[in-house]
This record gives structure tokens, sequence and C-alpha cells, in this order.
DNA sequence: ACAAATTTAGACAGTCTTGTCTAAATCGTC
DNA sequence: GACGATTTAGACAAGACTGTCTAAATTTGT
């Protein structure tokens, strides 16, 4: 791969702008070529900037990378917690609003480009920077997962659902919501709407079998009638 | 990393015993290091071979590349082939039937040392090389999963399950049996049996909330009494 | 034990890359 | 429009890596 690039490249102006343009072509090189094969050639050409500018801005290509990965999980997480805001604690339909959450989350935080790019700096380089994939862990993962399952245990208590461990559903939740994306994933592709939301409907309607309150219509409930149909 | 290695290093003996070592090494290799930053003299030395030797095997870095992966995916594709085999056709006790074969997946196709490298090469290389992760793709979740799914398919039909489409089932019986350990897998580190387990019993019990036959005494039920207990 | 095949160590050319340096050009701001 | 800060293009040294070549050493089969 040479350092082509098409001749009427973008030049963004400012300092900032530079210093955005430059980490964020970077997260796409890095991401398409690993770290070792990342050129800072290319991404200088990329970004429509000058190879010193990066040097200037960053110090090495390691620093570079650094920041990349935490300007990606701050977008990330901040992204995810705004999506968790949207949770349905009060359903009017429980299913369709489960299934709504579930899109969003998956369109706005995992299928999105920030999404796809730190899932696989993660997966690629994650063994590399042992303390820098750790504080993604506490403050990805560590922060978001109890978040969601606070969620769902507010449902649970309101009676929308059937939960013992709430970390477990919520888990469970996001594993059956992406069931059917696994392989795309894999790949680095990025699923079609239809397919994200043929996934979401067929994991929230196994969710709430598994979870769903299953005698709406029974009133004696609770410790007595705990087998039913 | 420099290419230093144990002055002891084990000596291959033989031809076919180079080549093997020279693909099992080169498979860690490019696991740590990724395909532009593996080092063909650092293989060489890990493999306990002439730099020379794997020129003479392999031709160059690529088809060496190449080779690793199509060896990966046929050892893997018998490993998991080998486990359906022993899919719970006729369960005695269908949640901890489930839950073994669950396990038996796991330790010996998703957590073992080829699948794991195998996964990191496809999310890490995939991209760069699509009709090799293409044949991939055909040969195994393209054969794997139908073959999964018939089986439950079988189980439906013999009354221990009740559900609509195989191949979703088959699907979300994966998502949640792995539901506690992705974080695990992104990191490309392996799971303790422990926590295999524990997520497989997690897993296979919202299963079986979701698709398990809720109604075993019953008597009146389909064809006859199919559904046992 | 001998002949053929294979492997080895090391040198080597060619290429690529990182990171530094410099002088000129450009930009933002007053 | 002018001044100070930033950016640019390009050259450059140092090092790393791939893939080739050679002659010697080792292994294998018979």
């Amino acid at each position: 791969m040479r350092p082509s690039v098409s001749p009427d490249t973008f030049r963004p102006r400012g300092h900032e702008a530079k210093r955005l343009s430059i980490v964020d072509t970077a997260a796409g090189v890095f991401c398409r070529e690993g770290f070792a094969g990342a050129n800072i050639d290319l991404i200088a050409a990329e970004a429509g900037v000058s190879r010193q500018t990066i040097y200037n801005h960053h110090g090495d290509k390691e620093k570079l990378f650094v920041a990349v990965v935490r300007d990606l999980t701050e977008r990330c997480n901040a992204g995810i917690f705004a999506t968790i805001d949207t949770f349905p604690d009060q359903p009017s339909d429980l299913e369709a609003d489960l299934i709504g959450f579930a899109m969003r989350l998956n369109q706005n935080c995992i299928c999105n480009r920030d999404g796809k790019f730190l899932r696989k700096l993660i997966q690629t380089e994650g063994e590399r920077y042992p303390e820098l994939f750790a504080e993604w862990r506490e403050q990805g993962p560590g922060r978001t997962w109890p978040a969601i399952a606070a969620r769902f245990a507010r449902l649970a208590y309101g009676g929308y659902l059937d939960i013992e461990d709430p970390d477990v559903a919520a888990r469970q939740f996001l594993g059956l919501v992406n069931a059917e994306l696994q392989t795309i994933f894999m790949l680095g592709g990025t699923p079609r709407e239809e397919e994200v939301l043929q996934s979401a409907t067929n994991g929230v309607r196994t969710f709430l079998r598994a979870f769903g309150k299953r005698r709406p219509l029974a009133p004696i409930e609770k410790q007595s009638a705990l087998a039913s149909a």
C-alpha cells in the first residue's frame, strides 16, 4: 500500500481541527493495518497534514496510538451512557420498547464508526498494552454493564420482568440481541439495519420468553403458583 | 521485540516435523504481532529452524500466512464437528446435558489454542484477505451452524424443546452460553474453567426458560406423549 | 557407509520506516 | 498589513525487514 491519496485532499484548518483530523484518521489506519503496519506517512497524507505536524502534536507513533484509544473510549462511553438514558423504565409495550433500546444501542454505540474501531483495536492490540486496555475495561464494560443491569433491575422491581440476577440478565440481553451479528462483527463488517433489527427482534422475543412475566392475567402471584403455563 | 530465544531451542527432526513446527509457531507469532509485525527471523528462531527453511517450505510471508489460516480452519472444523457428534439427541437430563455440550464446545473448540488463534487472525486480518476468509466463512460457520441447528431441530421434534426457528435458536444458544465471556474474548484471554461453566450454566438455564417445554406434566400434548421429563 | 536431499549460517542488496532537522511558506490575530 | 506561531516539504541518518544466494554441514534412505 503506497501512501497515495486523492490529489484534492481535504486540508483541515486550525490547530484543533488538525489534532482532530490526525487522531480520527489514525484510528482508521490503525484499524485497517494494525499498529505495526500503520504508516505515519500514510496517516499524514490521509489526514491532509504533513508528517512533521503529527510529530509536533503527538511525539511518536506509540503516543499517537494511545491518544487514539483514549479518544475512542471516551466517545464510545459517552454514546453508551446517552443511550442507556433512553432505557424504557416504564414501558408501554415492553417488547417494542426493548427492541427500540437494543436498536439504539447497536446503531449508536456498537455498529457505528467509533464502536467498530474501538472493538477492533482492543481485539488486535489489547495484549500489547495491558494497562491501557485495563483502563478501558474499567471505564467501559466496568461502568456500562452495571448501569444496564440497574435498569433491568428496576424493570424487574416494577413488575415487568421476572429476573433473579440483573447482571446476568443484562449480559444475556446483549448476547441475545447480537446473536445473529457475530459473524459479521468477526470480519469487521457493518451489518445492514434490517439485519440489526432482525437480530434485535429475535433476541428480545427470546429474552421475554425467558424473563417476561408469564401470567399478566393471573392475580394469584408471587410465592404460590411458581409453576405455570 | 528482539528475536532472542532460549539457547537450548528444541530442534524438530524430519521434513514434516519442520513444516508442522513452522506453521504452528507462525500461528502464535502472527497472533501476537499481527501480520505486519510478525518477523520471519523470530518465527524461525521460535520454530527451531533456519530462516531459509521457511522460505523453502512456504515461498514467502504471505503464503506462510495463508497456510497458517488454512491449517487452523481445518483443525478447528474437525474439532467442532467431533463435538457436534456429542450433542445430546436423547437427553436424560436436558439442562445438564446441554451444559455439558456447551462446555465441550467451549473447551475443545472456542477456548483452546486453535480456536483462540483462528478467531484472532480472522478479526485482525480478515479484511485484508477477503477470499481466504470467505472460504473460512463457508467452511466454518456456514457448515457448523446449520449442523448445530439441525440437532436442535431434532430435539424440538422429539418433544424436548419448543422451538420455532432452529437456526435462530442455535445462534442464540451460542450467544447465551458465551454471554459472560465476551470481555475476556475481546482481550484475547482464556477464561478459567469455572468461568466457562458459570456462563454455560446461566446460558442454558435462560435458554430452557425460553424454549423448554413448560408443561412436562400435562398429558394432552401434540401428537401423543412426546413430551417427557 | 554412501549418495542424495535437506538444512544451516551468514552475507547481501534493496526497500521501507521512524523520527529529526531545516528553511521556507502559511495561518491567525491584532 | 504585519508579527509570531504553526505548518510544510524535503532531505537525512539509523535501523529493521524481506527475500536471495552460497558453500558447508547435516540428515535421510538404502
